[in-house]
DNA sequence: AAAAAAC
């Protein structure tokens, strides 16, 4: 049985027919309200008069053209929470379908939320006197984000905001940014918030450990919010969860899984995580308990798509993680059987967004695929890697880099990072030489533990379990951990073998100085990477690195190559959004470029990841 | 060539 908020609305209502394949309308694409001008006059507002829904099973409550309105219930006090719901959001009338209103009025009497384990791990009230001061910022580095440049293109880009305060993400919502710490926003919330709340697609970049879970996260959440009222279908065993995120490891979906129930906590939005290497019953028992937002790998959910337990009619919200990777010769056909050739709604009827670190032109090219008139959004330079790891790279031959890596590792025991164990994570190119580094460093006297896609998904848990808590400071990983997750304390990455790809690179070094804190990441170099030389010796300089001269060199000999992103003697900015790129001038009318507006915003000084010491979530 | 992702 379904259980989830949605479900029960729409149980109690008459069924609708959503059988056809028909687009579904999209009532939120053809006007930008600004968030500060939304929800404005909640006094205003007709009181819904209950789940009304067109035949496409949106909600039809106020706005017409636009997202249903806010705060238009009135009365909609929480009774087990204590908290009044202060005019916002979908507390109120209407909920009950028609019979009076309020939580506990479905059928079962009792309300799941009651159930919903403290994410938090607190029960403690949050104060909710004063919102988003500024006084927790101690132990951000301001300075670093002061001259990231921003840039934007697309049809009327919604502007930028400042405070999470600003932005109308409800207050269920703000209380839980509260409880994460989070105090203000990091640049790429800043700006994708309102573009995601403006219902507009979305392609954005932004450095790693910028925050972009929470970015793509926060709008999902309100707005299925603020759509309590959408009607499913009900089809035995099937689901019709209104938002969908994909990402390319397990792991990862785990972390975004964990963060995006933070967020959603007491919401009545309710999130099921679902990957392979798992036992798949357990997942389809979740699932079956009702689901609004679900994590997925590509291919477990290919699976239950195929099993016909999870339906994606009802898309409403469509995010790619690390959104390159999924569309990279090796997901691509996967992303497009899952996105195109299921039941999920065209592009232009659900709102898609995609979010990287990296995001090559050729993979920007295919992407379009998946998206409308979106908006491009480059939070520093697309692929760049953040001034705050200090990178290395000393040239070491295959034979020397054991003994190499156990100074470094002897080096590092004396640096004694205040109580915290300082983590080292090691990227290797294969699995089995994961293992065999694992096996020698335990020899000699250093606790490793590895993960990679040869161990069970078991072992990978508990290896990152081993290595987050400090009790094997030493992981030794392939690229399954190289991108998006976010392991607090990482003081170290070693490039034990270079990747072929500088993108991957800039992942893998990603996983320290994150939350604005600063990292250290060391790289061996040999002549087994000579394609690598050039476009390292550019990034390392864009970053303000120390470049070694024979780096400079090697990449002054290297052919001109693997320089997906950067222009050759291109400025900072510009050329980073491929349909800006001459070549594609053709396309321009096509994707509206022809009349876009280009905003490139100087980021002010004292707005970095506004977040308090110690606490990181998932950013990338 | 390797890695990841279903059973």
């Amino acid at each position: 049985m379904r259980t989830s908020w949605a479900d029960s609305v729409a149980n109690s209502a008459s069924e609708i027919a959503v059988a056809d394949n028909n687009p579904l309308p999209r009532p939120t694409r053809s006007t930008y309200v600004p968030p500060h001008l939304r929800n404005r006059t909640a006094s205003e507002a007709p009181t819904l008069p209950g789940p009304v829904t067109d035949r496409a099973g949106f909600s039809a409550a106020a706005g017409g053209s636009q997202w249903p309105r806010w705060g238009g219930g009135s009365g909609g006090n929480k009774p087990e929470s204590g908290r009044p719901a202060q005019g916002y959001g979908y507390a109120g009338a209407g909920r009950g379908g028609g019979g009076g209103g309020g939580w506990n009025n479905r059928s079962g009497g009792w309300d799941r939320r009651e159930r919903e384990v403290n994410p938090f791990g607190d029960d403690e009230e949050v104060d909710t006197e004063h919102s988003f001061n500024e006084h927790e910022n101690s132990g951000i580095n301001f300075d670093a984000y002061e001259d990231i440049p921003v840039e934007t293109s697309g049809d009327n880009v919604p502007p930028p905001v400042n405070t999470f305060a600003e932005i109308d993400l409800g207050e269920v919502l703000n209380q839980n940014i509260r409880r994460c710490k989070y105090v203000k926003p990091t640049p790429v919330q800043r700006h994708a918030i309102p573009i995601a709340l403006g219902g507009r697609d979305l392609m954005a970049c932004a450095q790693t450990g910028s925050g972009k879970t929470a970015a793509f996260c926060f709008p999902i959440i309100s707005g299925i919010m603020r759509e309590q009222y959408v009607q499913r279908p009900r089809v035995a065993r099937t689901v019709y969860p209104l938002a969908l995120i994909l990402s390319p490891t397990r792991e990862l979906s785990c972390q975004i899984h964990d963060e995006a129930k933070k967020f959603s906590y007491q919401t009545g939005v309710k999130v099921v995580v679902a990957y392979g290497g798992a036992p798949i019953n357990q997942q389809l028992r979740e699932l079956e308990r009702g689901v609004d937002i679900l994590v997925a790998t590509p291919g477990r959910l290919v699976d239950l798509l195929e099993r016909a337990r999870v339906s994606l009619q009802m898309i409403r919200y469509l995010a790619l993680d690390e959104a390159d990777r999924m569309l990279d010769m090796g997901f691509e056909p996967q992303i497009r059987k899952i996105v195109e050739q299921m039941d999920m709604p065209t592009r232009g009827v659900r709102q898609t967004m995609l979010f990287s670190a990296t995001f090559p032109r050729e993979i920007q090219r295919l992407a379009s695929d998946f998206l409308s008139n979106y908006i491009f959004l480059a939070v520093g330079r697309v692929g760049s890697s953040t001034d705050l790891i200090v990178q290395r790279v000393e040239f070491v031959q295959e034979t020397d880099k054991r003994s190499h890596l156990m100074d470094l590792l002897h080096a590092q025991r004396e640096n004694g990072i205040h109580g915290k164990q300082a983590l080292t994570l090691v990227f290797v190119e294969t699995k089995k030489g994961a293992d065999a580094l694992e096996h020698w460093l335990c020899m000699n006297g250093f606790p490793a533990t590895t993960i990679h896609g040869d161990r069970t998904q078991q072992e990978r848990e508990m290896a990152l379990r081993s290595f987050k808590s400090g009790k094997t400071p030493i992981l030794v990983a392939t690229d399954v951990a190289a991108r998006g997750l976010d392991i607090p304390h990482v003081a170290h990455v070693v490039n034990f073998d270079l990747p072929n790809d500088i993108d991957d690179y800039v992942h893998r070094i990603g996983r320290t100085g994150r939350a604005g804190k600063s990292g250290l990441a060391t790289a061996f170099f040999n002549e087994g990477n000579l394609s690598l030389s050039r476009p390292l010796a550019e990034l390392m300089q864009e970053a303000n690195q120390e470049v070694p001269a024979w780096l400079t060199r090697y990449a002054s000999r290297a052919p001109y190559g693997g320089n997906k992103n950067r222009r050759s003697g291109g400025g900072r900015f510009g050329g980073r959004d491929f349909r800006r790129e001459g070549s594609f001038s053709r396309n321009l009318d096509y994707y509206g470029g022809g009349n876009s507006s280009t905003a490139a915003y100087g980021v002010p000084g004292n707005y970095g990841g506004g977040y308090a010491p110690g606490v990181t979530s998932a950013w990338d």
